[in-house]
RNA sequence: GCCGAUGUAGCUCAGUUGGCCAGAGCAGCUGAUUUGUAAUCAGCGGGUCGGGGGUUCGAAUCCCUCCAUCGGCUCCA
């Protein structure tokens, strides 16, 4: 017998190999129904791989990460059986779980092309083989066995796999025809497996390396319900909706133009005017956190990058150097701020006393993207970064980092942005040759910011080889519509850039010291976060930031006038407003997508000319009745002010 | 850059065994209508069918190539 242990520490005896679905059905038959995989002393196991000795366990059902993982583990084998059944030998690289749903990366055989339009057959085929119910069959292997076998099958890719394996770890999992390495842990048997949806194809380098060969990766998502599969369609079709492109376009925010160039974004007048708001708001920020504004050009000469490294770490890579008519001079399209900046700091001496200094500049750069890795308004080649340099003393850094912190989470706190992710990236500890500068300065900044981070209690996560080249960082990642993470905020400790640019203060001891670097980017660019914040709201902007607040529409063209001068006066009142005077029906015109996110409608007509009133309606909330001018303005005036102080 | 897909009017989209001067709705313009919350009536204009090349008597449709966009990969200072 063996003791079993629950989740609230109550205990139960059972036979020596049991398993986590015989427990499970020994409480309830629905139950052991549900459940997908089990773990056994923190360890997540099968369901049906039989328990030998005593152990604390804990039962996972659709609902648990850990049972999702099971389910769509399982699902990835399943459909390699599939794609083997069509494609015979096809070999198999990895097919893991992703946050929503599997794939799997294939090498198909010679000559094989694996389209959209082959997919429904495959997903066909996967319905088949899970009606099969085939049990996943766990199997230990010794390396050699394993070695044996899978050259028999003539699959290199699998043997690279476990030529890195130590022996006695080695696991299979067999279900039908198909035997797969896997460490597991997977379903009872295939026949949970209920719905399911093959998404989309695509092109990806084995280990992720691009010197490899490329895989076909084919993406999928299963569910043990249709119903779920339906709603999970259902969210995918509304996350269109907010698409930023989509959005930006109906609103005429932004706009592309390829006469101008791809991944160049052309910002329309409500694009611009949104934006501006947002800056002002950080430039109101900044200044209550005592940044001073620079300003620098949008060229520098090419030696100014060579002395940063950037030029030797990505000068092939970007825009190519500006030649003039004067031979041998050649400018770079900027494409950071940092040297500029350090130039500025280097105008003149500077005494500890003066520390920190804070440069601040909305600062446009330039930078040559892949074209394949365009994508609206989050991943483009011009791009302005709302960009800061703190320069300070070694024993200031961790206050100034902090400091940096609070700024990013009040604005995200002031967007609502509450669904973020911390992320201290570091660098790769296996690959050092890809940065720049010594081992000492790299371990001090990386400790700055684990240490603030840890202070400022942010739960976060680490990433290494995510580090820029010349320091690490804390990076604060919002999802999209589509939840694809996208890094907003950034903030880096640089002890590099200082020592490139000879960077100095004279300290008390009448000696000189280099001073510390922090880049800093609240919003990442003001781009990528007018993206973000666009998917977040679909397009319904907080009031303090839509671009028109009001817009009057007179009854008939006849009342145009009235509605010019109720325009003219309500812009007394710092009011944003739009006169709509096209001749038309009114239904016909808050039929208009954009007006509809526009918060209130004044309407005006005779009446409203005769008592010098407006007739207000609040989007969604429909009528509030006939209210004199100056009333509506003190309305709204309070109500954005109270969306201000709450902000400030 | 790589894999796969897509590209027809300002927008959304019809139009493939290659065949009359390429279509619709919405938007726009002109006129009529005056009716207070999602579609009033009539008329008009608008397309190098992404660009270029080729096959053909004939190409939006077939082939090649380039460009752009989309989903991924790689990359992301």
């Amino acid at each position: 017998m063996i003791k079993i242990t629950f989740p609230d520490n109550k205990t139960r005896e059972y036979n020596s190999g049991i398993t986590g679905y015989e427990i499970a059905k020994s409480i309830s038959n629905s139950l052991a129904q549900e459940v997908l995989a089990v773990s056994v002393n923190n360890e997540i196991w099968d369901a049906n791989r039989p328990i030998h000795s005593d152990a604390s366990i804990k039962l996972y059902k659709w609902e648990d990460a850990e049972g999702k993982h099971a389910f769509w583990h399982s699902s990835a084998h399943v459909m390699a059986e599939a794609l083997e059944f069509f494609y015979p030998g096809t070999k198999f690289g990895i097919g893991p779980t992703i946050e929503n749903g599997f794939y799997y990366d294939i090498d198909l055989p010679q000559n094989t092309v694996l389209t959209e339009n082959d997919l429904p057959k495959i997903e066909q085929k996967i319905l088949e083989l899970s009606r099969q119910k085939n049990e996943f069959k766990r199997e230990e292997i010794s390396k050699a066995d394993a070695i044996k076998l899978f050259t028999e099958k003539n699959d290199p890719l699998k043997l690279e796999l476990i030529s890195e394996l130590e022996d006695g770890t080695i696991t299979l999992y067999k279900q039908g025809n198909f035997t797969d390495l896997c460490r597991g842990p997977h379903l009872p048997d295939s026949g949970f497996i209920k719905a399911v949806k093959l998404l989309s194809l695509a092109g990806a380098y084995w280990r992720g390396d691009e010197k490899n060969k490329q895989l076909t990766r084919v993406y999928g998502i299963t569910f043990p319900k249709q119903k779920l599969l339906e709603e999970y369609l259902v969210f995918l079709e509304e996350a269109k909706k907010r698409d930023h492109r989509k959005i930006g376009k109906e609103l005429e925010l932004f706009a592309f133009s390829q006469n101008v160039g791809s991944g160049l974004p052309l910002w329309l007048p409500k694009g611009a005017m949104l934006r501006e708001r947002l800056e002002q708001f950080l430039k109101k920020v900044q200044k209550k956190y005592g940044y001073l504004p620079v300003i620098t050009p949008h060229i520098g000469q090419k030696e100014l990058y060579v002395t940063s490294g950037h030029y030797a770490k990505y000068g092939k890579d970007s825009f190519q150097p500006i030649h003039t008519p004067a031979e041998g001079e050649e400018f770079l399209l900027k494409p950071m701020n940092c040297p500029h900046h350090c130039e500025i700091y280097k105008v003149k001496p500077r005494s500890y006393r003066d520390l920190p200094v804070r440069f601040a500049e909305f600062g446009t750069v330039y930078r040559y993207e892949q074209s394949g890795e365009l994508h609206g308004l989050t991943r483009v080649r011009s791009f302005t970064q709302d960009d800061a340099h703190i320069f300070c003393r070694p024993d200031q850094l961790k206050e100034e980092f902090i400091k940096v912190i609070d700024i990013v989470l009040y604005i995200f706190k002031t967007l609502n942005f509450n669904d973020f992710i911390s992320q201290i990236s570091l660098r790769d500890p296996d690959n050092k040759e890809k940065y720049i500068g010594s081992d000492e300065n790299w371990e001090k900044a990386e400790k700055a910011i684990i240490e603030a981070a840890k202070e400022k209690g942010l739960n976060t996560v680490v990433e290494l080889g995510e580090a820029a080249f010349y320091g690490p960082k804390l990076d604060f990642m919002v999802k999209d519509a589509l939840g694809r993470k996208w890094q907003l905020g950034t903030i880096q400790v640089d002890y590099n850039l200082p020592e490139r640019f000879e960077l100095e203060y004279m300290g008390n001891d009448n000696q000189k010291h280099r001073p510390v670097m922090i880049h800093r980017a609240p919003f990442g660019s003001m781009e990528r976060f007018v993206a973000v914040l666009i998917e977040h709201t679909s397009g319904k902007f907080p009031l303090w930031l839509t671009p028109e607040q009001a817009v009057i529409l007179p009854i008939s063209e006849k009342y145009n006038d009235y509605a010019k001068k109720v325009e003219n006066l309500l812009n007394n009142y710092d009011i944003r407003t739009l006169v709509d005077d096209r001749n038309e029906k009114i239904g016909k015109k808050i039929r208009d997508n954009e007006l509809k996110r526009i918060p209130y409608l004044l309407i005006v007509g005779e009446k409203e000319e005769q008592t010098g009133s407006v007739a207000v309606r609040k989007q969604g909330e429909g009528d509030k009745g006939s209210l004199g001018i100056e009333e509506f303005a003190n309305m709204l005036n309070l109500e954005v002010s109270k969306m201000l102080e709450e902000i400030n």
